[in-house]
DNA sequence: TTAATTTCCTAGTGATTGATAGGAAAATAT
DNA sequence: ATATTTTCCTATCAATCACTAGGAAATTAA
């Protein structure tokens, strides 16, 4: 069920020698752990098991494998943000689906801690700033998703006329940034699910309700 | 009103060409906005104005420069974390007066977005992994302080015992970790107040209101 | 003035960085 | 078989990295 290219057509020349997505995953784990910058290019041969030449007639260059590899940790697995957020049956769900995976996602014990959009490349050179803004670009993109839907739900009377989408759209990004960073500091799932927890009762309350 | 040793005894040997603090501020400066590792020796000696081997006389390495740096950060100016929650009137003052900090502190006009602590050294290469756990030492040590003053403030009857220090404390110290990525992106200070506002309608009420 | 001490500058160290040149090897197409 | 295409490996590139040798210069102590 693995995106292979329906065996319909071969390419010409010489077959890889590598599986595209073994190697995809092996750079996503590296750059995971040591952000980008850190990662050398002779890290990643070696992980690999790959000649740096292979690695550039494929991806292009280090920049092309770690954005490669950003798609590889985006669209991996049957659950995105996107899935989260469209799956939720309502915007509380929405954000809690967003920072329970956070919280797990970040302290898995087969992956390195934090998240690789959060963690890899918050500070870095200039020769690098284009890889944090297309980072950034993709944090944004979550937390407009996310905001849309609260919109909807304030639209829709299941959040008061009262509640900023903005502001917190905004905190729900907040702690799922933070919930990477005390993950590669070293809390355990239960801690991070308990700040997860805590930061959902900042939600406001169902409009009906005339409470807070 | 500078630490600028009583002027009771001077040094022997020929005097320093640079203001020590100057150079500390500039490379601070430098630090703040890249981080550690994409902060270069040379970037360093030319925004400073001072030659390598000076630096090397007068901080040992450039992770001694980096050490000295976040200790001109953390007590440059009068308002420390510390002084923040000593001197707040509750815990919930404590866990404000911090989130305002850093929402204030990340959107600065005259400095780079986000704060240091937060931004310099989330990934780094093995070798800088001892810079790397200093910074998560200040946070940890930060996030306890704000703990035990939550404790006190249950034990004393100021919060309900159904109230979790860790996970407040927790939840505080992402949101800070988050405000300072928010502002790297590009988030105005306007914007991070109202996450950091979002973010305390998590508190617990007073021990003595029977609602939530 | 002379000795001792400390910082100064110039020039360069070996190691590592991301990336490549050149040609052999392995596949398909004819 | 032969041509074409693509990837393979070996060896290496120039640039940058953090860092330092060696000696002149500037200060205090005697």
């Amino acid at each position: 069920m693995k995106t292979k290219e329906s065996a319909a057509h071969r390419r010409k020349g010489r077959p890889l020698s590598f599986d595209r997505d073994v190697a995809l995953n092996q750079a996503m784990l590296l750059f995971w752990q040591h952000g980008y910058e850190a990662t050398s290019l002779n890290d990643l041969t070696t992980a690999l098991g790959v000649t740096p030449s292979s690695i550039y007639t494929v991806f292009g260059d280090k920049k092309g494998l770690f954005l490669a590899a950003v798609g590889h940790y985006v669209s991996g697995g049957p659950v995105t943000s996107q899935t989260i957020i469209d799956g939720a049956a309502s915007a509380r769900d929405a954000a809690w689906g967003l920072l329970q995976a956070a919280a797990i996602g970040s302290s898995g014990a087969d992956t390195p801690a934090g998240c690789l959009l959060a963690s890899s490349a918050i500070s870095c050179s200039d020769a690098a700033s284009e890889v944090k803004e297309t980072l950034a670009g993709l944090r944004r993109g979550i937390e407009a998703m996310l905001e849309q839907r609260i919109a909807k739900a304030i639209a829709s009377g299941e959040l008061p006329t009262s509640a900023d989408a903005n502001a917190l759209a905004g905190h729900v990004m907040a702690v799922i940034q933070g919930i990477s960073t005390l993950a590669r500091d070293g809390a355990p799932r239960e801690k991070l699910l308990r700040v997860a927890t805590t930061a959902m009762q900042a939600w406001p309350a169902r409009a009906g309700a005339e409470a807070r």
